[in-house]
DNA sequence: GCTTATATCGTAAGGATTACTAATTATTCT
DNA sequence: AGAATAATTAGTAATCCTTACGATATAAGC
């Protein structure tokens, strides 16, 4: 099915509508899925096809989405919210490697925790219902190139 | 060796200086140590005992400790950052259960993911050098109060 | 078609963090 | 010890991201 079928379909499940802002917000983060935007990117980009849209409504929208868990809101360190779409089954975050040199964040879709998940409810008493991993580190091409130093501490992780 | 003179000589080992204030706040995050304080929350605590202190110290001052892995800044999605302890060896941050229920946040110390880090670094040639594992979902204990709803995807995970 | 609810727009208000200047404290050199 | 230099702090102003708000516009129900 198309996936904006789909996502119209789960705003009518809970009674909201896929107003033409909102599918043109939609459809600049299927387009880019691997970016990660941030609210300001995503203003950006769907102001091109749809000049008149107002940030507010960016902001609302993309809270909206991360309601009906078709995207996740993120933190990672450079001071703005970013938004990375959920998979299809809603369930659980991919998980992301940062590096240190070039800045790159990739995703990794597998998902390895299931055994992990198991030992935490079996031994905390805790069942997970989402998680979070990033690693941080540096691609072995970078490495070469020198580091740019220690400070990426500074970013909230 | 007692944390305070240890982590001194960090600072000493860097050219900086503990200076009173900074060892105040160093002693409210040791003395604190399971609550991920943000930065209010220092600046309140530490206030007690030195009235004078200014929050912009409070802010340099976790930066410091950031630079030197002697904390780890971390956004866990209630609008503000929170500072956590590293492990004596600096290297690693444990990981977190954080309750949708009852919100408690509990560290678990065990370095769960050697192998998987070992993982990435044979499949997309990238060698870790810290990372962050977190764990939403509900204690068996808090499942009976029944959940509150499903906005803590609101927050900045 | 009129009423009611929903969504948008633009901007004001809020809150967390950073930047900045003056004042204070420590260090170095003679 | 005393002057000069460097490092640190205090207090506040400025900045940036996000949320709140009132007015307008759009859609749904009768």
């Amino acid at each position: 099915m198309n996936r904006v079928t789909n996502i119209s379909q789960q705003f009518a499940a809970h009674n909201y509508k896929l107003t033409p802002q909102r599918e043109a917000i939609v459809r600049i983060l299927l387009d880019n899925e691997k970016d990660h935007l941030s609210v300001e990117e995503v203003y950006m980009l769907v102001k091109r096809k749809f000049p008149h849209l107002g940030l507010a409504t960016v902001y609302r929208t993309l809270e909206l989405l991360c309601e009906l868990h078709i995207v996740q809101k993120m933190n990672f360190g450079d001071g703005v919210a970013r938004y990375d779409l959920r998979d299809d089954d809603h369930m659980h975050m991919h998980h992301h490697l940062i590096c240190n040199v070039c800045g790159k964040l990739e995703e990794i879709k597998d998902d390895w925790l299931l055994e992990l998940e198991a030992r935490v409810a079996r031994e905390y008493g805790f069942s997970v219902t989402d998680h979070r991993l990033d690693f941080k580190g540096t691609y072995n091409s970078c490495q070469k190139n020198g580091c740019k130093g220690d400070k990426e501490c500074r970013a909230v992780s």
